[in-house]
DNA sequence: ACACAAGGTGCTTTTTAATGCACTTTATAC
DNA sequence: GTATAAAGTGCATTAAAAAGCACCTTGTGT
C-alpha cells in the first residue's frame, strides 16, 4: 500500500464515519494542522501519528508481506 | 498491530532474510543510526522511512479494520 | 587472550514533523 | 448575496526525526 494510498484511506474512513477533521483530530489527541496537513498529502507523518488517527478510526496499521508478479 | 509488534516485525524479517542493519540501510536508503534506532524500539520514524525499510524486506505498510472483541 | 563482525548508544548538527494562528476556499443553507 | 461550516494553506515556533561519528557491548572463531 502506496503512502498515497494509505492516506486516502484514512480520509475515506474518516468521511465515511462523518467526523470532521477538528473532532478527529481532538479524539486522536493530534493537531488539527497536523491532521490536515497528513490529510491532503503535505506531509510525512510519524507513525505513532498515524496510528492515533487510525486507532480512532477503527483501524489500524500493519506489515504484510508485498504480492509479488507471481501471485497474480 | 501495535508499534512495539510492527517493528518486531521488521527486525525478525531482516533477519530471517539474513541482511545486516548496514546492508538494509544502504538498501532502503536510510542512515544506518537511524536503522539501529528504529530496530532498537528507541525511535518514532516517519511512515516515510518506515516504508523504506519495509519495502526491501519485501514487506509493505497496509490499514485495517481493527478487530473487534465480537470478532474473537 | 585477541580479532572481527554485528548491534546498540551518547553526542552533535541539520532537517523536518508537529503545532497554533490567521487567512482563504468551497460548499451548503437561509 | 451572505452567513456558516468544513477543509486547505502560509507563516512562525518548538520538538523531534534523520544523520554521521565515535565508542561500547556482545558473540563467534582462531
Amino acid at each position: 500500500m502506496h503512502f498515497h494510498q494509505l492516506i486516502k484511506t484514512l480520509k475515506e474512513r474518516r468521511e465515511a464515519l462523518q467526523v470532521t477533521q477538528y473532532d478527529l483530530a481532538e479524539l486522536a489527541g493530534v493537531g488539527l494542522r497536523t491532521l490536515k496537513q497528513v490529510e491532503s498529502g503535505k506531509g510525512n507523518p510519524t507513525v505513532i501519528t498515524l496510528q492515533k488517527i487510525a486507532d480512532v478510526l477503527g483501524m489500524e496499521l500493519c506489515l504484510k508481506v508485498k504480492a509479488t508478479k507471481s501471485d497474480i
